[in-house]
DNA sequence: ATTAATGGTTTGTAATACAAACCAGTTTGT
DNA sequence: ACAAACTGGTTTGTATTACAAACCATTAAT
């Protein structure tokens, strides 16, 4: 069984809010900008910001900055190791969970 | 989608430890004891003793001390209501994530 | 010129995870 | 008999974390 297999998931992916957030940019496949996360996942502007800025940290998602015209957008994508990532949680959670229920 | 519904899922279950925990109960059916837990989870007396409280706070675990000959022995069992929180985080983690892969 | 809105970031606080220290008792050694 | 070490945990202090409030810089509206 092997629960400690929960060890190899990556530790930033055990958070409801920044689960939902790599499921959002997962699905988008494309860029997802900071206000259409802050409508779909209701946080707060700074909540956002901070999980946004861990998640590049660990490099699971890649953040990109720039002018609409005179205005700053700032925009997201999962990136390679972000999708891995996020596919490995499932699958660990499933072999560690499956045969429990 | 609704990556929403992961705010359906007991939040206590979003650690680590505590799945592990739960999945370690949920897979042996009858009571666990305190000192087995330990070994295979490789954690510190501390630290096992606040989770598993906090999981019975919560209701997903029922905590049985009694004394073997002269020695105290505490032992875990999971809940109806564990039980049920477990899967319930399965198959939503499994609804949010499944097609974002 | 002020005020309000946009698009965020930084900062202070409250909650959490963790390990170290502790506690109550038991067994082992001398 | 007494001390030292072991068992089976719990409580407490610290470090990390999540979060929202306050803030900042700029643009748009009045």
């Amino acid at each position: 069984m092997a629960s400690t297999d929960l060890l190899n998931v990556h530790p930033v992916l055990f958070d409801r809010v920044r689960l939902s957030i790599m499921a959002h940019l997962s699905f988008a496949e494309l860029a997802v900008d900071f206000n259409s996360l802050l409508q779909s996942l209701e946080l707060t502007k700074g909540n956002l910001s901070t999980h946004m800025r861990k998640l590049e940290d660990e490099g699971l998602v890649k953040i990109d900055k720039k002018f609409i015209g005179r205005k700053p957008r700032t925009s997201y994508r999962c990136t390679k190791k972000g999708k891995k990532e996020v596919q490995n949680y499932l699958t660990t959670i499933e072999s560690v969970l499956k045969a429990s229920a």
